[in-house]
Parts: structure tokens; C-alpha cells; sequence
DNA sequence: CGCGCCGTTGATATTATTCAAGACCAGTGG
DNA sequence: CCACTGGTCTTGAATAATATCAACGGCGCG
């Protein structure tokens, strides 16, 4: 593991104090989130409904089940997991959320939220208010389009989510979801083989939907096989190949 | 050949395409579907740019896995479901769809189609192509709204069903089934307690993440215990109640 | 009438869960 | 500095749920 790597793993990133608005034009996550493609123009008139930033704690929601929905919200640092949850309490976490990822989508829907989100770590957001959004899309296309397209990924997301939890063998969903971690650290610009999980092995099972001591057999045996290292939820790929090879293998 | 193609073919030149268009102001899903709550000129509007009804013959694709995405599709006869594959074949249905549904939603995220919508039985839909549903939802806010909200259902829909396949039991999976047609069924003005399954128990199965030996099964203990009566695909649901605890009841 | 798909049911195998015990690890206070 | 604590993680053994394999019945359609 390289020393960067290594440190952009294991650190949330520094902020700096003085800002005190989020400004999109200067925002590292610009081409990953809602700015792609808008002209400067465009960014100036977005940026102008974007509020200032918002710190969440470790596992402090960013909304709840429930809440009235009146805001979408950018990751700018760190981490969240989104769950959804039965009459009788069981949950179902729908989603993990890296910095560029757009929060609370589920309430587009409706008035309320479906959903729960809550940081995995001390994280940052901005905070779109969805009113003046649509107001605002409503005057550049390209907005509208992006934010079209970010409903239709976040439905491709959970179709490809749907698939892995109806026809995928436990070791599958594991070697699935790791590769999606390693794809997504990537396109981040982090090590796609060296990460640290933001989450607990329960968790990873509520995501997978399976109980925790069964993801943690699978991470013992996959460490084994030597498909991957472990050291509680420091994670190395060791060979991406087999692991990919793992899924479809029936 | 995809429906659409085989309806521009079959329909020569000769034939008016005015008397073939659908009209969204007649239209009995109307309140059910992208024209809700539009003044009268809007939906004027939104005619102009659907296009006539197409016509899909029972196990037919409307659109294929990987094809081009160009337009949505509303539901205005029969009923349809989406299916998403695995690399190596298997498959997930994500939703089953009726009359006032909109399909094709999931390409909407990307320039393809990440998922493939078959009918069940001889159906109709209104093709409306995006680009243009875009425009027009840039001059009209309300059908910009409905579009999101549509596409925001969309997700709600695909969160109940990730959280069916990741924490419910079988049992429960095929009662919430049942329970979820049977709403559809009422809100479209039918029984909501006797209703004729479209789709194979093996298609149930790959709605539910389960084999089709168990869709059976569970409808045959459900049967002997009261709670529904089947014969074939007919259903008729004796105790609701019942069925509702059913779910959460462990 | 017969063929092919669909559905049912039984016996068995497999997979994942449950229950249980203990190890590890980081933070805390004596 | 060390023991203590609570949460997390690992591992084993027994159990339960669902899948698989297999046979057969039935219905609809050509």
C-alpha cells in the first residue's frame, strides 16, 4: 500500500476553516455531482441555492424515516449508508455514499422520506433545497438533464443491487460488493485494492442480506483462499481476477 | 424485431396517424399518469409529443437489454415486467407494471437500456420519447414535477422491493406479493381480493428471489390454511387480515 | 389427440442462520 | 500501567430454510 493511499484511506480529509460557503466552481467533487457539464454561468446560479456546508458525526442521521423531504445533499467528505426499514423494524440498508454521491433521492417521490441516512464517519455535506432546484433546472436544461440522470443512475444502482440480493450466492454478493467498492475508491482517485471499510460486518450484512457471522466466515475464507487480505476492516485485494471470476461462477 | 419496430412496420403511410394518437386528455389513466394535475393547454402539449399507441404482443420485448434509450413508455393496456441480468445469464425481475405505469425508467441514467421490459399478455403502451418530454417539461413545471416524482416512485418502489429480497422470509415475500397486486388492482378500480396472476410461478419466483418449487408450494400452504384460494393463476384472497400479519411475523 | 409448457409434490442436499463461546481491540478510569 | 468494559469480530456445532433433483399430473393449444 502506498503511503497516499494508505493516508486518504485512513483519514477523513482536512477542511480548511475559512470557508464558509461551499462554492461548486471550487469544489473537488465538481465532475462527479450535480455541476457536470454547466456552463460558469450555471454554476454561479447553482451554487447560489447551495448551502453552506453541514457536519454530520459517526452515526448521526442526516434525515430520518419519515422527515419531510425538502432537500437533496451533495457528499463532499466521508462516508453515509442509506436504510430502509419494515413495519416491524427490520432494515435494509439500500446504499453506501461516497464524497459526489447525492443524498436523498427516495423523497423525490413523495413529501417524505422512505429512507434513513446516516454518516459512517464525521462527515460533510452540501444541501441543495429541492424547490428552488427544480426552480433553477427549470432554467438551464443541462441542470435538469444532470439531475434526470442522477434519479435514472440511482435506479440503476438499485436494480443492480435488486439482481445481486434475488439470484446471487452469498459468496457472490461478497466478491460483488467488494468490487464495487474498488471500482467506486478508484474513480475517486483512491487505491482500488487497499481500502479501509467505513462499516461493520453487520452492517455489510444488512447490505447484502445476510446475517453478520456468515460475512465474516466469507471474509476469513476468501482471506484463505488467498483472494484477499484482512485485518478487521482493513482490506486488501489480492487478486481482483478470481474474485471477479467468483461471481457467475455459479 | 422489437414491438416498435414491427408497429411502424405494419402500419403503412395510408392509414392517419391522427386517428391512430393517443390523446392524454381522453385518456382513462390519466390521473394516473405523467398528465396529472396539468391545465388543459399543457396536456395539449404533452400530446403533441406521444406518439400513437403501440401495440406488444404477449412475451414480446418493448426494449431490450443494452438497446438505446430514447423514450418512455406508458402503460395503457395489459401489463408488462423488467427484468435485469447477470453477466452469466441469471435473472431478477424488478417490477411488475400495469395500466398507468411508466416504463423504461432505467435508461434514463445512462444513454442505454440497463434492463429489458417484456409483455405478459397482449398489451398497449404510448411511446414518448425523452428528449422531447424534456423539452417540454422545461416550459411546463408541472410536468417536470410529475416527472420527478415518477422517477423518485421509481426508487421508493425499488427500496421496498430491496428490503423484501434482503430481510423478509419466504413466506413473507409471496404474501407482500400478494398484498402489493392486490393494492395496484384496486387503486386501477378492480377486485382487489380476486385477480388472475400474468405471470408464471417461475416469474413470481424471479420477482422474489426465490425458485419457482417454492412459489408453489407457498401457495399451496397458504391455500391449506385459508388464507387465499388458488386455481392456476386465479387467486382469490380469503383472509387479508391474516395475510398482512403474516408479514413481520417472526 | 398429443405435445409442450406449467404446476404440484416428495425426497434429499445444500446453504445460510441460529445459538453459543471466546478473542480482539480501543477507549477509560483506577 | 494495567485492568476493565463494551462493541466488534471470529469460529464451531446444531438447526432451519430453501434449493435441487425427480416424477408426474394437468391444461391449453395446435
Amino acid at each position: 500500500m502506498t503511503a497516499i493511499a494508505r493516508a486518504a484511506a485512513e483519514f477523513p480529509r482536512l477542511v480548511s476553516l475559512d470557508a464558509l460557503r461551499t462554492h461548486c466552481a471550487d469544489c473537488s467533487m465538481r465532475e462527479l455531482c450535480l455541476p457536470l457539464g454547466l456552463a460558469p454561468s450555471d454554476v454561479d446560479a447553482l451554487d447560489s441555492i447551495v448551502q453552506k456546508r453541514v457536519k454530520v458525526r459517526k452515526g448521526e442521521p442526516l434525515f430520518r424515516h419519515g422527515a419531510p423531504f425538502t432537500a437533496l445533499f451533495a457528499v463532499r467528505v466521508g462516508s453515509f449508508k442509506t436504510t430502509v426499514v419494515t413495519d416491524d423494524g427490520r432494515e435494509q440498508i439500500a446504499g453506501y455514499h461516497l464524497p459526489g454521491d447525492i443524498l436523498g433521492l427516495d423523497g423525490v417521490g413523495s413529501e417524505q422520506h422512505a429512507s434513513e441516512v446516516t454518516a459512517l464517519e464525521l462527515s460533510e455535506v452540501c444541501t441543495i433545497p429541492f424547490a428552488q432546484l427544480e426552480d433553477i433546472a427549470h432554467q438551464v436544461p443541462t441542470l435538469q438533464h444532470n439531475l434526470h440522470r442522477i434519479l435514472g443512475r440511482e435506479i440503476n444502482a438499485d436494480h443492480r443491487l435488486l439482481l445481486l440480493l434475488g439470484s446471487m450466492r452469498a459468496e457472490e454478493r461478497l466478491a460483488a460488493f467488494l468490487l464495487s467498492l474498488s471500482e467506486r475508491y478508484a474513480r475517486l482517485g483512491y487505491s482500488p485494492t487497499d481500502f479501509v471499510l467505513r462499516m461493520t460486518r453487520e452492517e455489510i450484512g444488512r447490505y447484502l442480506g445476510l446475517k453478520l457471522e456468515t460475512v465474516s466466515r466469507l471474509f476469513s475464507r476468501f482471506a484463505a483462499e488467498g483472494l484477499i487480505k484482512v485485518r478487521g476492516r482493513t482490506v486488501q485485494i489480492v487478486d481482483m481476477v478470481m474474485l471477479k471470476q467468483l461471481i457467475g461462477g455459479h
